[in-house]
DNA sequence: TCAGATAATGATACCCTTTTCATTTTATTT
DNA sequence: AAATAAAATGAAAAGGGTATCATTATCTGA
């Protein structure tokens, strides 16, 4: 059964493609169709089950009305929740919403997006994955489509943002930690770590060791590949001679690792906030009902996933590549995960 | 900067369409391109950097190679990660896979595919909110385009799907809950409470209270929305008389809730296993660190994805309607949030 | 050397909608 | 009644691929 075409529906009714196409539309009043002739053509779409055809649509309008997210990982939870409110904001100007994961794959990334301009989406809200560079930046600016980046973001581009102030918050999270009289205080970073995401957090962290004149120890300082976390964390931990109480507090670079630590410190015999004190980035529902409560570096990634829907919908109607970039502020919350260390 | 088009191309070569067609779609060998031929051509759309108009082929050839997944919550990690893996398998055969979420709402499930069909997707993977009616089931099924259904489905629709045996599994957790000898167990629902899931899980739950003859119990049986988790919970629950020991085990409908209701133990001094016992409907990660570790049922979510994802592929390119419904065992993890209760 | 086969390439219709511009019909004005 | 303006509708091109069928160039064998 072959699908009813604008041509069917002319035939069938004796009115010309042209005025059947005014009415479909929206546009009767503004080109002058008759309400006798609107009326006419509604009923014979109803009856029909006209369904217009997209890619003839497409291809003459040269709009998809698709944009594509490109993220990490879909099944991240703080990436899916941004997924979640960008498809919801582009649904109500019915927009439909392609997705795909980099799994940090610089090579599948360039790939998606070659794919996704393919597509003839009509913007891209990307996570790069790839670190900066002029020529990632030239190739992605050359794209000749709206694109705003999420979460991560090249900071000398001109690419338009909407990510999180990771620098700060982190400067701030450790600055805690410092006023509650902890000196060895370790962070754990998540590869790849030249992201802007993970670098900025190294660097906020590294300036409020120096600002209270605290050294970076590199044995305060470890990297974990998100994708085989199992097994050598506590082999890596063991670095930070937690029960020697060589390190006395953990920023934790990400939620995925802080639940990994937790898990590791309960096999190990370490207890939070006792032997070892502990902030996480990225606030999840089960941190409140830990024992102890972590504390955490909250980041709304649904105000992100709203925020750079709307840029990006501005970018696509309003033609101008201006960019207000937008920085949001993380909430850090501390819980009993972390303890006052009293001077010896 | 128009993009450049294939008769750009053909111009600039000195080729007719018909062979630069050929060769970029890899007949080159099978329609009988010389090599050389195919050289000029191939260092041509390099160098032009041409890239093929999506919707002129889809015009031509009917197919859009894209897909759409249709789910109830995209932020909700059960579903991202089945998205995950359906994107993966996808992404392999150069498909795109356009999503969105129904947030339960009835009728934006059915706009939703009305505008993937629209958009022409090749299939469609969902996971229907709207309950079993011959009305519904003969929409989707006239939709003329591949459909599967993953996590809930319609037992006596010929729709092809991948779930887990909620019923099988919700006996089962049940039945260990009555081994451990507990009389009094309680089921928290979700609302909607008629997808097959939750149906299956209560249909479940009632049965192996049959099988050992006790009694199905208004007074241990809440429903709640997952909406708005915050406030009624303790309220609700305070009908379980947990305090007073009236239920001593709860079968908890899913891993949302799951939460809440251990956030509000906590709350309320209600310890477990002391004072209930708790099995969960799909593990989470944390479930393992949290004290006491939650039992729980687990479905694996990429499982559904990968089955889901090649049954719509084999849909999609053999043409047969043919289903091998898949139904997966879920696995009971008994962990110390049950415990067993002396006779007395 | 030429018929016949095979290899290589090309002309063109077609997919379906939007949009420009032209045309026909009806209303208004003088 | 004629001229002009406005309202309503239609013809046809354009958009960029794919696929059918036709054609030309090259090769084979007798």
């Amino acid at each position: 059964m072959k699908r009813v075409s604008l041509s069917d529906l002319s035939k069938s009714l004796n009115i010309s493609k042209t005025t059947i196409s005014f009415v479909l539309n929206g546009k009767a009043k503004e080109k002058g169709v008759s309400e006798e002739t609107e009326r006419r053509v509604l009923k014979k779409v109803k009856e029909l089950n006209y369904i217009p055809n997209n890619f003839a649509r497409g291809l003459r309008t040269g709009k998809s009305m698709t944009i594509g997210i490109v993220v990490a990982d879909i099944s991240n939870p703080f990436y899916a929740r941004i997924c979640r409110n960008i498809e919801n904001e582009f649904d109500k100007k019915g927009y439909n919403v392609l997705f795909s994961s980099t799994y940090e794959n610089p090579e599948k990334e360039r790939h998606i997006i070659n794919v996704m301009v393919e597509r003839g989406v009509d913007g891209i809200i990307l996570s790069p994955t790839r670190p900066y560079s002029s020529r990632v930046n030239k190739e992605l600016t050359s794209l000749e489509i709206p694109l705003v980046f999420i979460d991560r973001h090249y900071p000398t581009s001109e690419i338009p943002f909407v990510v999180a102030n990771n620098y700060q918050s982190s400067y701030n999270a450790t600055e805690k930690l410092i006023e509650h009289g902890h000196k060895q205080i370790a962070f754990i970073a998540i590869k790849p770590t030249n992201t802007s995401v993970m670098a900025d957090r190294i660097r906020g962290y590294k300036d409020a060791l120096k600002a209270a004149n605290l050294p970076f120890r590199k044995k305060y300082y470890a990297e974990f590949d998100l994708e085989d976390l199992s097994k050598p964390i506590y082999h890596k931990l063991d670095c930070l001679n937690l029960r020697e109480h060589s390190a006395t507090a953990i920023l934790s670079g990400n939620n995925k690792i802080t639940l990994a630590l937790i898990e590791c410190f309960q096999r190990n015999k370490i207890l939070i906030p006792n032997d070892v004190s502990l902030i996480s980035f990225d606030y999840l529902d089960v941190f409140s009902i830990l024992t102890p409560p972590i504390s955490s570096i909250q980041i709304h990634p649904e105000e992100i996933g709203d925020k750079a829907a709307k840029m990006l919908l501005g970018l696509i109607s309003s033609s101008k590549k201006s960019y207000d970039n937008l920085v949001i502020e993380p909430q850090i919350h501390i819980k009993e995960s972390v303890r006052f260390l009293s001077e010896d």
